[in-house]
Order: structure tokens, then sequence, then C-alpha cells
RNA sequence: GGUCCGGUCGUCUAGCGGUUAGGAUGCUGCCCUUUCACGGCGGAGGUCGCGGGUUCAAAUCCCGUCCGGACUACCA
């Protein structure tokens, strides 16, 4: 039998890294084994629905490349894929009907407020926090019919099968028991007549084949709740995969004082996405041996439920920022180029740059500053590209580590003037390089070296650093970046003469 | 309170009864070198949570224990 899976996302906020990590083990599960992997959306709690988090669920999937054959959005043989349309559709209803027919299923009338004194009560004495019978379980036919008559509203629950061991064989971890009298009867159906995760994810999982239902840890709890539900419909249980989650470097669940964890966030920060897929990919999964940069195709070829952890990972941006920075410098800089010129102009990447977390980044001017200067020179951006790319970690970082070779007066670093305009052969030297560059077409690095060298040389200097020094921060105002004789051919006679010019004022 | 899950360098992990416990990242030293990076070569960092067993032999198997986490909603 083929492999089916599915990933179930909730249209209640922007899809974050650990949700995708879901979704892409799912992807490459999938295409592992030649199986379809299914998009559904799960809005089956209306008040919780977030407009325009479906967008963003879609756009995230789309950007990480994960690929679903049947779906949302995908279309399929066991549609509708979005559970608010199911549910119109009467399949959960009809469903219920099945179970409440069978005794696995019953109406239940307490209040909420009965709900909370029966908690609070429990948790007074002690006892097991849940619902476990309550008034209703056992109640006669007469008293449903009387309060139904009475019109009270009520909600359906599932009775859990009493006095037995109810064992799931998990994927990752193997046997795992439950005493079926400490889990709790669930609501199936709410007050509402909507079907509660736990209804509706397994009904439809049935409907759709999956043959495994992957999800996260914080599962493993309910697990029983879904084979019990399995079993009562006398259904085939699909395999049990509950993967590790993801945590912030505390060690706790994600959230926002972890920095950035929204997937769409990560593209706005200048990530590739498939540095993000293959970083991730490695979080709670491992190919075995000393693997770790793959491409797509060898993440799913390498893919099997062997290699899962059943520890939770940590999200370690440092280990994050490395990758990015070697898969960047594995581009061309046309290939760069480009991405940078789209990475600029969306509108996303400006959103982001400018939230008030960023506020002491300044990205944007960089970034539009390149994109405007490729429209204009072309072979100039994409050789500043490539001198800067094995010193910049993400796509955002290219505006800035660029900048001064667009701009006609790079701002010079105080420090930097300190320290190298003040040789006593700052002025000689940069009097000569205007010398020598003046009414010159161009120049090749060579050009460049030639001239730091030789002027080192009749100068009587032993090292060129004091030579290349001074020249670095009359060219870029700076006294980092890229190989001087590079970055000086690059610029071309033109723009050096005019630099030189410029920074023999500061002396 | 209950149920369940988890535990190898800071972090991601390899390991599946016999290894000097390996790799990656991060940190760090050296080399390269015009700076910063990149790259190359080294180093530090793990009593495999702890305690018992089983065994000639245990990170690997068993038991206990501690610590961490999840769930315990008419949310997913």
């Amino acid at each position: 039998m083929s492999v089916r899976v599915r990933y179930a996302p909730s249209p209640t906020g922007s899809p974050h890294v650990g949700n995708i990590r879901d979704a892409l083990f799912k992807h490459l599960f999938a295409k592992h084994h030649k199986g379809v992997n299914i998009l559904r959306i799960e809005d089956t709690d209306r008040t919780r629905f977030i407009p325009g988090v479906e967008e963003e669920i879609v756009e995230s999937l789309n950007w990480m490349g994960i690929e679903f054959q049947e779906g949302f959005g995908a279309g399929g043989d066991h549609g509708p894929y979005r559970q608010s349309e199911r549910k119109e559709l009467g399949i959960y209803d009809k469903w219920i009907k099945v179970l409440m027919e069978r005794g696995h299923a019953y109406k239940a009338f307490e209040t909420a407020e009965e709900l909370d004194e029966m908690r609070e009560f429990q948790k007074i004495n002690k006892q097991n926090f849940g619902y476990f019978g309550g008034m209703w379980r056992d109640a006669t036919p007469e008293q449903v019919e009387a309060a139904e008559a009475a019109g009270k509203a009520f909600v359906i629950r599932q009775r859990m099968p009493k006095n037995s061991t109810i064992v799931i064989e998990d994927a990752i971890r193997g046997r795992v028991e439950f005493d079926s009298n400490t889990v709790d009867d669930a609501v199936l159906i709410n007050g509402d007549g909507m079907p509660t995760y736990h209804f509706a994810a397994m009904v439809d999982d049935h409907l759709m084949g999956i043959t495994h239902i992957m999800r996260g840890e914080e599962w493993i709890s309910s697990a029983p709740k879904h084979a019990a539900l399995f079993d009562s419909f006398g259904w085939e249980r699909p395999i049990f995969v509950h993967c590790p989650v993801i945590n912030g470097k505390d060690g706790k669940k994600l959230s926002k004082r972890h920095g950035d964890t929204k997937c769409l966030d990560f593209r706005a920060a200048g990530y590739l996405p498939h540095t993000l897929g293959n970083f991730i990919a490695l979080i709670g999964w491992a190919p075995g041996g000393d693997r770790e940069l793959m491409t797509m195709d060898e993440l799913c070829e390498a893919f099997d439920l062997g290699g899962l952890q059943p520890a939770p990972g940590v999200f370690d941006m440092d280990k994050l920022n490395w990758m990015n920075g070697h898969y960047l410098r594995q581009l061309s800089p046309s290939e760069i180029v480009t991405k940078v010129r789209e990475f600029a102009l969306a509108e996303s990447t400006a959103e982001y740059w400018e939230r008030e977390a960023n506020a002491d980044k300044s990205v944007m001017p960089g970034l539009l500053l390149l994109n405007s200067a490729a429209a204009t020179d072309l072979e100039l951006v994409e050789r500043a590209v490539q001198l800067e790319q094995e010193r910049v970690v993400t796509l955002a970082e290219f505006g800035e580590a660029c900048a001064f070779f667009f701009q006609d007066e790079p701002p010079f670093d105080p420090k930097a003037i300190e320290k190298w305009f003040a040789v006593p052969h700052a002025r000689q030297l940069l009097e000569d390089l205007v010398t020598r560059f003046e009414g010159v077409v161009s120049c090749t690095p060579e050009d460049c070296e030639s001239f730091i060298r030789s002027w080192a040389e009749t100068n009587a200097m032993e090292k060129i650093g004091p030579v290349v020094h001074p020249t670095r921060v009359a060219m870029t105002g700076k006294t980092v970046g890229p190989g001087l004789f590079e970055l000086m051919a690059a610029l071309g006679p033109a723009r050096i003469v005019k630099r030189a010019k410029r920074a023999l004022a500061q002396i």
C-alpha cells in the first residue's frame, strides 16, 4: 500500500518553523515512498480563525518547496480539504451518528459553568482532571429525552472503553500503553455542532486513506482517544508517528522571545529556503553517518522513520547562519543578484525590517541601493556581490556590505581615518594613486596590485599593509572588506581617482 | 494531582554488547593573507542524567531513581 500522509494546519496563526518542519517531514516521507502528501485545513474552531493565515500557510509551503499531491489548493478525490466545508457537507454528522448508534458516543448536557465547577472540585480533591462520565455517560434514554425536550444545549462525547489497556504502536517510541480509565471522554461534537480535532481529524484521516499519522509528540497523550475512535468504527488504525518538537535555546517551547520563529520571517530575514529546509530537517531526524549538507532530493532519498529522534531538539541560530553562508557561497554572483533584487523589492522584506524589533538595523537602504545600481550597472553589482559573498551570511546583508561600491561618497569610519590617514605617507600615497589612475580607461586587479606593491617598494616599505590600508579606507571608508585589488578593479579608475581625491580632503 | 514521553560535548547528532565515544556548529590556536571573511590543519569541550543489576565486556539490555517536557478545553 502506498504511503499517504497529511499536513493539517489550523489557520490560527502563520506557520512557525516547528509547523514547517512537520510539513517537511511529511513531504520527505511521501516523496521517499513515492506516496501522497495531502494538505488539509483544520478550521473547525471558527472563533480562532484568522483571516489571511491560509494564504500564509500556502506561501510558506511554496517558499520551502514542500509539495502536495493532493489537498487544499491541489485537488483530489477526497475533497473538500477544508474541514469547515466538510462539516457543511454533513460528513461529520453522518459518522457521529454511526458512533452514537453503536454506543460509542453520548450526549452530555453540562453547562460550561458546571464543567468549571467539576474541574475545581477535582483539583481541590486531587482527583484526576477530566470528564470521566459526569452525569450523562450512564444517563437513561428518558433523562436524555427530557433534557433535549427542555431545550438544553449538549455536546457529544466519546464513550471511552473502561477497564482496558489501549496499546499504541508508535513508530518512533514503540509500544505505549494506556489504562483506558485514565483517558477522559473527549468532546467530539461541540455545542455548535462543530466537530473537534479529536473527531474531525480522525474521520478525515480514515476517509482520506491516511496511512501514517505523523504529528508532534504533544499528541501522544490523546493518541488513545484516537485509537479508540478507529476501533469503535472498526477502521484499521493508521501508524502513529509522534515526532519530536523543536524548542528554543532555553529548551522551552518556541515563542516570540526566541526571536523569529515564523517561517516567512526567515525569508524576510534573508535566509535561503533550502537552508531552512536542510537545517530543520536535521532537528529531530538524522540520515545516519555524518551527512549534513544535503539537497532536497538527497533528503527525500534518505528520509526514513528510523532516523527520527525521540527527544526534542533545540533551534540553533548559529548553525543556521553557518549553513546559510555556506549555501550562499555556492551560488553564482548573477544568481545572487537576482535573488537579492527580488528580495529587496518584496513587500515582506520591507515590512520585516521596518518592525520595531529590527529598528536598530539599517538594511533596506543598502538593499534598495543595490537594486537600483543593478538597473544601471549590472556588471559592477555582480562583481560587488561576488566579492562580498564569502563574508555575508544572509541576503539581507548584501545591501550594506556592497553599499560602498555604489555610493558616490561612502561614509568614512572615523576610527579608520584616525588610524590610516594619520600615517605620514598617506598624502603622498593618495596623490600618486590619483596620478596613476587619472585618465585611465580601465584597470585589472593585477594593475592595482602592481601599483600598490611597487609603491611600497619605492618607498622602502617591507610590507604592503601600510600601503593597502590607507588605500582601502580611501576607497571604501572602512577597514574591512574584500581584497583591495579586486575591489579597486571593480570600482574602476574613475571612481578610484574620485575617491582618492575625496580622501585627500580628509587628511 | 494523574497519565505519558524524554535524557550522548553548550547546541544538532553518529552509535544499536567490544570504538582512544565519531562528525557538525559554536569557542579557540596556527596556517593562508593587504583587513574582515572564506578555506586548510590542530585544540579545548562528553564520568553517554544518576544508582544498581545482567554480562568476560554496557552509551548500547533490565530495574530503580532524579531531572526536564507534554497532555489533562465545547483549541488544535
